[in-house]
DNA sequence: CCCCCGATTGCATCCGCAGTCAATATTGCC
DNA sequence: GGCAATATTGACTGCGGATGCAATCGGGGG
């Protein structure tokens, strides 16, 4: 704990942060030596290290971030992107992955993308900015990717894919996933389908209702129809509202993520009088807080957030250390949560 | 976009950024141009800017933000600090906060608080970094606040206040928020009441339930159970079964938050088999999206978030443009949910 | 007690860009 | 067309700290 203030009155009379210089003059040492003290790997004997740390207590001295960062080449900063959409899941994500990289000493610089449009400026700033790293969990661009890789900055992508290009991107398995939930909704018995999905431009959607869609083909269910919302709670119930006025005789509903099915279950509940899941079985994807809610009891697949959220922070700071990496994917398995929001035979 | 990489190889073959050095060279001018063609109110010709950006465009020149910052004492970096617990909250308040202040061209540094020792790590690297101004909305010492105004940086406090001390903060006006919720179900004829609070070291938790129990007491209501929970779906869920174990009369319950209070309701009905709001009324606090869940339809009062990230935003700006500024608090009155979740009577 | 080697320390310079000051280039005005 | 005023431009310095290199300090072996 500083035992002053931290700050100098020149003759001017404007403040001036302390800096190494005027501890190492408190200290009667060169400024290299208090530069030293406060490294890592650094040669300095104890005695220097006392005075040092004696006379920068004194001052409220703290290393300067931003001129190290100069020098050194390296801002010790990561830039995370995220969407502005599917609001309940991210946010735990978000918390997580700051924590990880605060324990590599990393600082988090955080970027929201809400438009297409706001690509380019985000992109920018965290280029100018020097981050040392990316963490994208937004859509993005084939050209912006191709920036990146121009730039040599090391991107981890969370929850996305560029099959065509060579990217390092840590995912959960979709399709495994859907396959799970469409076999055991098939295999009680479902055969009358429907599906909400998420927005057109979601890949993370695409791939989740291609999945299932192509599982229930090869199961001899066709002629599913299918709805399009906007991963929001109230996108799932006007969905279901649509779909149950048109296809009264729907008795499985699969939602492209778990809002849109929590959605779901209460128009189908409240507006439509069905049981669920005795008359309709709805399920999710994603494992949010919501879905373990007693009211829903929601059958999805979750996943597995703290591996992953680990796994990315893994990638990203191998590729710091040594950006010649080659690209790697890493794709972990969601968890079956078998929930009792639809009736599913495991069995098979 | 740039045309080309954007990345030279010198003598010794390793890679480094082109600099301002770079686009003057090829652009024929000097490195002041090409510094005041990237700068707001620089004065630079027509001509020299089209020669300065074409150069810069064909290397792919971006301004180096931390070298800039460095020489103009201002990062355009806030750090943005939140704590682990409320995960339903907070995210909204995140992207919010980002987003305006992404708009004032200032980046978020963003900081997480698991821990209360955490606490002294982060604002150690939240100053090492330069920030231009913080927004805390995480608890925060005594100690740490002298930190900040020893150093001289803006600090907005979301939802927190201290007392004792001046400092800028915006919030949600509580007090009058569960005066309305305690009133309202007394006016209905609920007297049996039950509490179920935040944890013991929340402001938060500790000005909502003050507020309602003052209320109590103010319209003869006492001796109210009380039993803690930690802000999470599960802790309201085992609070309830604690309170209608001991006490199967209880015929309405405030929860701290709307997390405890959904969890509450779940517990009622499925395992006390109560009817919501029959047999019981609950009531919530802050308006998370669950809140609104079908199942649900809460009784609670919704901060105004929109209306307070933007002032905090405003208000941090305003102190980093002019640090003199004197401390100022902003309380706003959040909007009252009728829901369905209790019985009240709003006429009084 | 002297010499050699490794651990410390200080000096000087650089990281990339903004802003000051003086030198030019332009423009307006009579 | 000449002169003052204004707009541009370039050389140079410094923001705060890291680091290569040379100088200095210590200590063990002979």
């Amino acid at each position: 704990m500083p035992k002053s203030s931290d700050q100098q009155v020149d003759t001017s009379g404007r403040k001036r942060r302390t800096t190494s210089y005027d501890v190492a003059q408190l200290a009667g040492v060169s400024q290299s030596a208090v530069s030293r003290v406060f490294q890592q790997g650094a040669s300095a004997s104890e005695a220097m290290r006392d005075r040092v740390l004696a006379a920068a207590d004194q001052l409220g001295y703290r290393p300067n971030a931003i001129a190290r960062g100069l020098i050194t080449q390296r801002s010790n900063m990561v830039a995370v992107v995220i969407g502005k959409q599917t609001n309940l899941f991210y946010p735990e994500v978000l918390v997580q992955l700051t924590q990880h990289l605060s324990e590599r000493d990393i600082r988090v610089l955080l970027f929201t993308i809400s438009h297409e449009r706001d690509a380019a400026d985000v992109l920018e700033q965290m280029l100018r900015y020097r981050v040392d790293g990316v963490i994208m969990a937004a859509m993005i661009g084939d050209a912006q990717l191709t920036t990146f890789q121009n730039a040599g900055i090391p991107l981890v992508l969370y929850n996305r894919a560029f099959p065509e290009r060579q990217v390092n991107s840590v995912r959960c398995n979709q399709t495994e996933g859907e396959r799970w939930l469409t076999s055991s909704l098939v295999a009680a018995g479902h055969r009358r389908f429907a599906i909400i999905s998420g927005p057109e431009d979601s890949p993370v959607s695409n791939e989740r209702i291609d999945s299932a869609l192509q599982r229930l083909r090869d199961l001899g269910v066709h002629d599913v129809p299918m709805v399009r919302g906007d991963y929001s709670y109230a996108s799932g119930c006007d969905a279901t509202e649509v779909l149950l006025t048109d296809h009264p005789d729907i008795d499985a509903i699969i939602a492209a993520n778990d809002a849109m099915a929590i959605g779901c279950i209460d128009v189908a509940r409240d507006r439509f009088a069905r049981r669920v899941p005795e008359d309709l079985s709805v399920v999710g994807f994603d494992g949010i807080g919501p879905a373990r809610f007693g009211a829903y009891n929601l059958t999805t697949v979750r996943q597995p957030v703290g591996r992953m959220t680990e796994a990315v922070v893994d990638m990203l700071f191998q590729r710091i250390e040594a950006p010649d990496l080659s690209p790697e994917q890493r794709v972990f398995s969601g968890e079956f949560i078998a929930g009792g929001s639809a009736r599913i035979d495991t069995t098979t």
